[in-house]
DNA sequence: AGTAAGATCCAC
DNA sequence: TGGATCTTACTT
């Protein structure tokens, strides 16, 4: 298995394109000298207003740029680290050109080096380290606000931390579905844009957001 | 100004 | 199933 820096051309597409390719690299950060890596088993795109093929309602970029999702319609490679339900840090890696509002939520990952640290930080263990966006961010020591726009390409520090993208090789088993816990039509097949490796077991549960199944059934 | 909901997770 | 806890968007 092996891994790559990952370029600023290699995130300088579309999320849908760019999402798939993220599996099985993994994200790499020291806070404070202290190294953890994480293998990415499951991602999700999310596109802007009116950007790409399909707009996408279901993107914090939906309605335009705000100061939240800036980061968002910055340079590729960033990560756009928001708060979630006002607790949880998680994290995404921007892509499209600047200008272009994505990215790619990092939804979930094993553990490959700092397991001590992730277990310190997350109070999990096993396969539920960095089971879930939000169990990912608090293991990678990301936090919001002060580490969302970190570069992950140049690895340059910033308030103590840095973080750096690995590729790696296609990986053969890519499921797809519908987006975890996303409101509406925007949660429905319709939106196929969450991309996970087959079979790991790091991979969070689905669960349909408010309003999508029903969304759903109204498609069938 | 008030309120409802959110790319979540945990304990009850 | 509800609470934590903060931001955004929409309503009065």
């Amino acid at each position: 298995m092996t891994l790559r820096r990952a370029t600023r051309g290699d995130l300088d597409a579309l999320p849908l394109e760019v999402a798939p390719r993220l599996l099985g690299g993994e994200l790499r950060t020291v806070v404070a000298g202290v190294g953890v890596r994480l293998r990415i088993t499951e991602v999700e795109a999310y596109h802007g207003q009116g950007t790409g093929e399909l707009a996408d309602p279901g993107s914090h970029a939906r309605m335009g740029r705000t100061a939240r999702n800036a980061t968002m319609w910055g340079e590729p490679g960033h990560l756009y680290v928001y708060l979630s339900h006002g607790i949880h840090s998680c994290v995404n890696v921007v892509c499209a050109p600047d200008g272009i509002a994505g990215g790619v939520l990092l939804r979930a990952g094993s553990v490959v080096e700092g397991t001590d640290a992730a277990i310190a930080r997350s109070g999990r263990a096993g396969r539920d380290l960095a089971r879930g966006p939000g169990r990912f961010g608090q293991v990678s020591g990301l936090r919001h606000p002060v580490h969302d726009g970190i570069d992950a390409i140049t690895g340059a520090e910033l308030h103590d931390v840095s973080a750096e993208l690995w590729l790696a090789q296609p990986v053969e088993r890519v499921a797809t579905g519908p987006r975890v816990g996303v409101a509406g039509h925007a949660g429905t097949h319709a939106f196929p844009w969450r991309f996970w490796i087959e079979g790991d077991p790091s991979v969070s549960p689905f669960r349909w957001g408010r309003g999508a199944a029903d969304a759903q059934a109204m498609l069938d």
